[in-house]
DNA sequence: CGCTTGACACCGT
DNA sequence: AACGGTGCCAAGC
């Protein structure tokens, strides 16, 4: 299992309606290669099979998406499934953590 | 084998 | 509160 895999693998725990941070990947992979984790994510080489657009920043900014710094096609989905969006952040009440 | 880059995180100013 | 510099880890060249 590769680094990215793990990454992948985690993403697609993430429940709907829910989303998380680089860092608790990152902790949930018992790393802090929270670089590695977006730098993974870069490349989605299985798009529906993992919503990676579920992935935040911890500081709750939407951050990148699509190699982009800033997609507002990452908020509106994330609105689409039902997680509120305040001041480009996303309400901490949405974030889901691993256990 | 070593340097640079990147969908980040943290701390100081 | 906003900006910038520094540290972290894995991949690519």
């Amino acid at each position: 299992m590769n680094f990215n895999q793990k990454v992948w693998n985690l993403c697609k725990k993430i429940p709907v309606g829910r989303v998380s941070t680089y860092k608790i990947l990152a902790k949930s992979l018992r790393t802090k290669a929270y670089r590695a984790v977006g730098n993974a994510l870069r490349d989605n080489p299985h798009a529906p099979l993992v919503p990676c657009h579920r992935i935040i920043n911890s500081d709750g900014t939407i951050g990148g998406y699509k190699g982009k710094k800033n997609s507002k096609e990452k908020s509106r989905l994330l609105k689409k499934e039902g997680i509120k969006i305040v001041n480009k952040k996303v309400d901490p009440r949405f974030i889901f953590s691993f256990s």
